[in-house]
DNA sequence: AAATACCCTCTA
DNA sequence: AGAGGGTATTTC
């Protein structure tokens, strides 16, 4: 009896396709193998085998089974439930899966070896190569050549006449275990009792997730390290996985991975290079790699035995893929660690709503981190009020913050100027006739950039160099830049002082994460004195002699009023002002705002963050907005007004009935053109008891959009745009 | 996603 | 007729 595999592709395609199982291939669920598509050969995974043969018509035999590790069952579940839940094809979650099991292979090195025989005529160079080689270090020729201290051409004679051989040797793919015999560090009593129910959590075994909520600076690192610890001494086999939402970030916890356990764990994100991937991904499903710190996509990685999944900075705004497959990556870690049985840490200073409200009900354990590591304590935060002092005209440091920042220069600390904005000027328009520059296809404003004399685009990353006269009027030298970016506020630190030592931490400036550690280090060492930085420098890094944080634009993310505006300013205010102040010096921060009785301004100064929680929670409950109830976002979009308003109105007549369901739109999107395409939204709310995921499926099944129309359907937005 | 089948218009 | 182009369909 022969068999049909099953098998899964990682493209746009709705369902995997039925092959016939060749005669002695032997396949297995899970399996890499090359299938025929259409013309082609595509690399894709079985996931299902069963007896028969083809029924209305001959099936193509599968072509090859691949010489990779196979994808392990819960893999495949996790990649087809993630599918389903985003309301996608399970291909795409698949793509992702793949790209490690894709990427090229390390080249096997060459090395140099003595052969034995002697050469035909022996010089004194030539008796220090073969000297050094006997000598062994697997050399390359070039190395060996170094060492020997000869030129190359000697190397190459040697080899020539046989008295050398280059050897082919594989690189060594394989993991170190990591060591558990080192000691962890000396914890505090809030981090120990942490660390301990942790460990109970785990030892328990099985699906539980907690929640570590502990303030900046509370040590929340040292204690998930002992949680890992605990997992992979309890299981020679098991595995973690460690998230983090910045990819600047991974170093410096790769460094504390490799202090507390010996061995540099894996690491995974967009710019590792294809062959430590492929070895990564491969360590990973055979078991060899044990631990994996990276980005959002290692959630897709192929682990053997997977017991721990840690999500650090959980609230994180970053771990919300937006485009091509889009997913947040906390909340599928929480779903992967149901398919594999493991336990699952979200730890941050300001968790996201969504996870405080488990934490609330008991869905998940609550593991409160209460004081700030050694001697050090919270900073003051004070409100600047912009309606009573406000900066000069064209200035945007208003007289308290210049002051503060002169006091904290002339004791010798530094100060960090946080606006989370890139550039020089958001806007640039014309005061002849009030043009404002946009690129040509897309309705948003075109950011001044000095540094590089070009305005540019920040959404579809378009840019030209700055013109001399308004394209629109021809007006000249009417060109004026509108409002603060990083850039300017740092023109403007320069001219108030002078003397002071000032960067700029953008990821404009900042492009290339050598660089971004260089500056970095120089903050730490004290050889910069004013760090004006967007959100790139708020996150992670610990500078022991900034005791002054100054909010240029506090209200910055108020504006715009989505969902999570409130909610996401105070987790970035709370980060960038938890910045001041950390080892023994007290710290300050001040916030400049219109706004300073709003609610999200009075739980900083307060340092009460319950308060606001709750205050916040309060309103989406009785809005029913998450995480009381869902959300799912429509964005249709196409080159053609007219066509793609018939299609929406067809799309909102054919929308399912169903309770607890409303939808709302079409709307044009506040981005209603971008990269000349025309958009359109809906937005969907549920109640939480509603499978939002099957009514967008149900919904998306009733309509066929036309080929120049695209349809893209966000569960759980994050953007409203 | 990528190949190809289909269906127009344009050129001469 | 045949080329050239955009769009729709198919891929087990």
């Amino acid at each position: 009896m022969s068999r049909i595999a099953s098998i899964l592709l990682p493209m746009p395609l709705p369902e995997a396709f039925d092959y016939a199982e060749p005669e002695g291939m032997e396949l297995n669920v899970g399996d890499q193998v090359a299938a025929p598509l259409g013309p082609r050969l595509i690399h894709g995974v079985v996931t299902a085998l069963r007896d028969g043969t083809g029924g209305n018509r001959p099936l193509k035999p599968v072509e090859a089974r691949l010489e990779s590790p196979p994808l392990p069952p819960n893999a495949i579940e996790f990649i087809q439930w993630a599918a389903r839940y985003s309301v996608d094809w399970p291909g795409q979650p698949l793509a992702i899966a793949l790209r490690g099991a894709r990427a090229a292979r390390e080249k096997p090195t060459r090395v140099i070896e003595a052969t034995g025989t002697a050469p035909a005529r022996m010089t004194p160079a030539r008796a220090k190569v073969l000297e050094t080689a006997a000598a062994g270090g697997h050399m390359s020729g070039a190395d060996l050549a170094r060492a020997a201290g000869v030129s190359a051409g000697v190397v190459k004679g040697l080899v020539d006449e046989g008295a050398l051989a280059v050897r082919l040797v594989e690189p060594d793919q394989r993991f170190a275990p990591p060591d558990l015999e080192r000691p962890g560090h000396g914890l505090n009593p809030s981090q120990a009792a942490a660390a301990d129910a942790l460990k109970a959590m785990l030892a328990e075994g099985g699906f539980n997730v907690a929640l570590l909520d502990g303030v900046t600076g509370s040590g929340k690192t040292e204690v998930y390290l002992e949680a890992v610890h605990a997992v992979l001494a309890a299981d020679p086999a098991a595995q973690v996985l460690v998230l983090l939402p910045e990819i600047a970030l991974t170093q410096a916890v790769i460094a504390r991975f490799e202090a507390r356990f010996g061995v540099r764990p894996g690491e995974w994100h967009s710019d590792v290079a294809p062959p430590l991937r492929r070895r990564v991904w491969e360590g990973v499903a055979t078991g060899d790699c044990r631990i994996v710190v990276g980005a959002r996509s290692a959630l897709f990685l192929p682990f053997a035995k997977l017991a721990l999944i840690v999500v650090d900075e959980e609230h994180d705004s970053s771990y919300k893929q937006e485009d091509g497959f889009i997913y947040q990556a906390r909340d599928l870690a929480v779903a992967r660690g149901k398919i594999e049985g493991a336990g699952v840490v979200l730890a941050s200073a300001t968790p996201s709503l969504e996870s405080l409200r488990n934490a609330e009900t008991g869905r998940y354990r609550w593991l409160r981190l209460s004081a700030r590591h050694g001697t050090a304590r919270l900073p003051d935060i004070g409100l600047i009020d912009l309606r009573e002092t406000p900066p000069e005209r064209g200035r945007w440091l208003s007289p308290a913050l210049v002051t503060a920042m002169g006091e904290t220069f002339a004791a010798g600390e530094q100060t960090l100027l946080f606006l989370n904005r890139r550039g020089y000027a958001p806007l640039v328009l014309c005061k002849a006739c009030g043009e404002r520059m946009t690129a040509p296809d897309t309705e948003s404003w075109l950011v001044e950039h000095r540094y590089s004399g070009r305005l540019v685009c920040h959404l579809t990353g378009f840019s030209m160099p700055k013109p001399e006269k308004c394209p629109h009027c021809g007006a000249a030298e009417s060109l004026v830049s509108i409002g603060p970016g990083v850039e300017r506020v740092e023109e403007e630190a320069r001219a108030l002082f002078p003397q002071a030592r000032i960067a700029v931490f953008s990821s404009d400036t900042m492009w290339d994460a050598r660089e971004a550690r260089r500056l970095v280090e120089a903050m730490e060492e004290g050889e910069i004195d004013i760090l004006v930085a967007t959100q790139a420098a708020a996150k992670g890094h610990n500078f022991p002699n900034l005791t002054l944080v100054g909010v240029v634009d506090a209200d910055l993310g108020l504006r715009g009023g989505d969902l999570r505006a409130a909610e996401r300013t105070y987790q970035l205010l709370a980060q960038a002002t938890g910045r001041a102040g950390r080892k023994e010096r007290p710290g300050r921060a001040l916030l400049q705002t219109y706004a300073p009785e709003h609610a999200v301004m009075q739980a900083l100064v307060a340092q009460d963050r319950d308060a606001f929680t709750s205050a916040e929670l309060a309103e989406r409950e009785l809005a029913g907005l998450p995480p009381f109830g869902r959300l799912a976002a429509v964005v249709a979009s196409g080159p053609d007004a007219a066509q793609l308003e018939d299609f929406v109105r067809k799309m909102a007549e054919v929308a399912p009935n169903a309770d607890g369901v409303q939808v709302y739109g079409p709307a044009d999107a506040p981005l209603g053109l971008v990269r000349g395409r025309r958009r359109k939204r809906f937005l969907v709310r549920a109640d939480r008891t509603v499978d939002l995921s099957a009514y967008m499926a149900a919904w998306r099944a009733r309509v066929r959009p036309p080929g120049a129309i695209r349809v893209a359907i966000d569960v759980d937005p994050y953007s409203f745009l």
